[in-house]
DNA sequence: ATTTGAGTACGAAAAAAATCGTAGATCAAT
DNA sequence: ATTGATCTACGATTTTTTTCGTACTCAAAT
């Protein structure tokens, strides 16, 4: 089934629910009203218009519902870095990764994994 | 001067003038209407709401107008990459560089760009 | 058995973003 | 001096996204 890309307030579900891997709308709803005044039902309906999309997979508890996600986060990582690298970035990855660093330097051992990244590649191409 | 954020066709907009520094309405049409299909006036009237906005600077030319980003791109840059890497990577940088270099591999020239910032980090964090 | 609390469904309203139509101005060529 | 091409301004419409009100169900506690 083709899904469609994922609003801005979906986003944010979604990403809870990445953390997560299932949760009530309830105990979505307690987390997003953390940082902006919103309605219980607003919440409810945006995950419910979720699950029409395809967006969440839900079964039945008790008198609600488990909502899971139903895409993989990875392709939905995929699926918008283009336009962002594009419209932010002058379609360089490179331009993206700099300022990233340049903005939140990662831990000694996150550097590690990015020069395991970086060796990997070389190593690639030089087959 | 307090500016909003830029809704999604502003910044196709703003990317067109941060890579071509300036241009006229006509030249930002031609070039986004490659891609989707869209009227000259909603082009135009874009533009002339990001100039309120203030995100664009303008002057006469001839019979039409000259527009200019009027923001740095790396302030939007900076502004959005956190909402970016919260919603869609669980909040690490290192996720998002990781899986940038997975897509889209960088020239080795660019390899070492990244590698000479993730030195420069690194000498930051022994002084 | 009634009340109360917590949940769902669903239409509709409100807000935000994107698109377009039309009127009017200017200039160049007929 | 009329026509045609190109542009601006600006209101209005359309579409998309977000928010919410209301009605209804169910279960637990009074």
């Amino acid at each position: 089934m083709k899904k469609d890309q994922p609003t801005n307030s979906e986003l944010e579900i979604l990403s809870l629910l990445w953390q997560h891997e299932s949760a009530t709308t309830r105990e979505v709803h307690d987390i997003v009203a953390q940082n902006k005044s919103v309605g219980y039902t607003s919440t409810l309906k945006t995950m419910q218009n979720m699950h029409e999309k395809g967006l969440l997979r839900r079964e039945p508890k008790g008198q609600t519902h488990l909502y899971f996600p139903d895409v993989k986060q990875e392709d939905i990582q995929q699926a918008m870095l283009g336009g962002f690298v594009n419209k932010l970035f002058n379609g360089s990855a490179k331009n993206l990764i700099l300022q990233t660093l340049g903005n939140q330097k990662p831990s000694p051992e996150e550097l590690r994994e990015i020069r395991a990244m970086l060796d990997k590649i070389e190593r690639e191409e030089d087959a």
